[in-house]
DNA sequence: TTGACTTAGCGAAGGTGTTCGCTAATAATT
DNA sequence: AATTATTAGCGAACACCTTCGCTAAGTCAA
């Protein structure tokens, strides 16, 4: 199968859409896209057509407004973008993002606690 | 001036490479990219001189062999495509983009140590 | 100085992402 | 059924990134 490269800035956007509203159909999506940067209307039908053809997303074809669902969930864009800014600028290491995303935007004490919580939690399941 | 918007694929190759080896000539960069892939040596300068017109590197004018060095930081570069990452699929939380890098990639012992005795610090120096 | 080698620069080509005008197909309204 | 509105699709254009051939300029050595 087609091993999924990096999403582009447009793709982003449009699944940013999907995430939120969940499955929709063009009406909607081509709303938010162009309230948030004037997107003409075909632009936003040929970028899914675009993204339904990388199968980035997926569609029912039965119905006529179809409606479109995003197929790479934010967890897994999330994994991979996240992956590759660790390589890319971390030198592989996580901590090291860990610790400058800590430090660049400060967490508030309940925010804090949170983290710790979780720190904790993976120490036991060892 | 000029705003920088993202740094392409290539971009950010080069300056990993500046990064890792600080300021260079052409021939030690390019020796790195063809390395990694087979980059053509004509394209490593060229690449150069468009970031350097961009403002992504600068270099001595006066001696022959240029020496490049990366105008953006590691540190910058991070922080730019950390917030791009966290506003595009982490909805603005950096805890959310946290939580899930610590959960992707489970940190050592010691990493969650040190992780710990910075969320310490940030809780002092309130 | 001449010839060989290294370093720099230009312009054009190829690739991909993004946009949109225009047409076609389907659905809704009268 | 005819007219109007909505939804879908195509192809071309444009923009930007990336690559590289070819030429020029500068350096080094004999």
């Amino acid at each position: 199968m087609a091993e999924k490269t990096q999403l582009t800035e447009v793709e982003l956007q449009t699944l940013g859409v999907l995430w939120e509203l969940g499955p929709s159909p063009v009406r909607d999506i081509h709303a938010k896209l162009n309230a948030d940067k004037g997107t003409n209307y075909s632009t936003t039908v040929k970028m899914l057509s675009v993204m339904l053809q990388k199968g980035l997303v997926t569609r029912t074809e039965g119905e006529r407004p179809h409606i479109y669902r995003a197929k790479v969930s934010r967890k897994i864009a999330g994994k991979r973008m996240m992956r590759n800014l660790i390589d890319k600028v971390y030198e592989g290491s996580t901590t090291s993002l860990v610790l400058h995303a800590i430090t660049a935007e400060k967490p508030s004490p309940d925010e804090i606690e949170e983290i710790r919580r979780l720190l904790d939690e993976m120490e036991d399941r060892r």
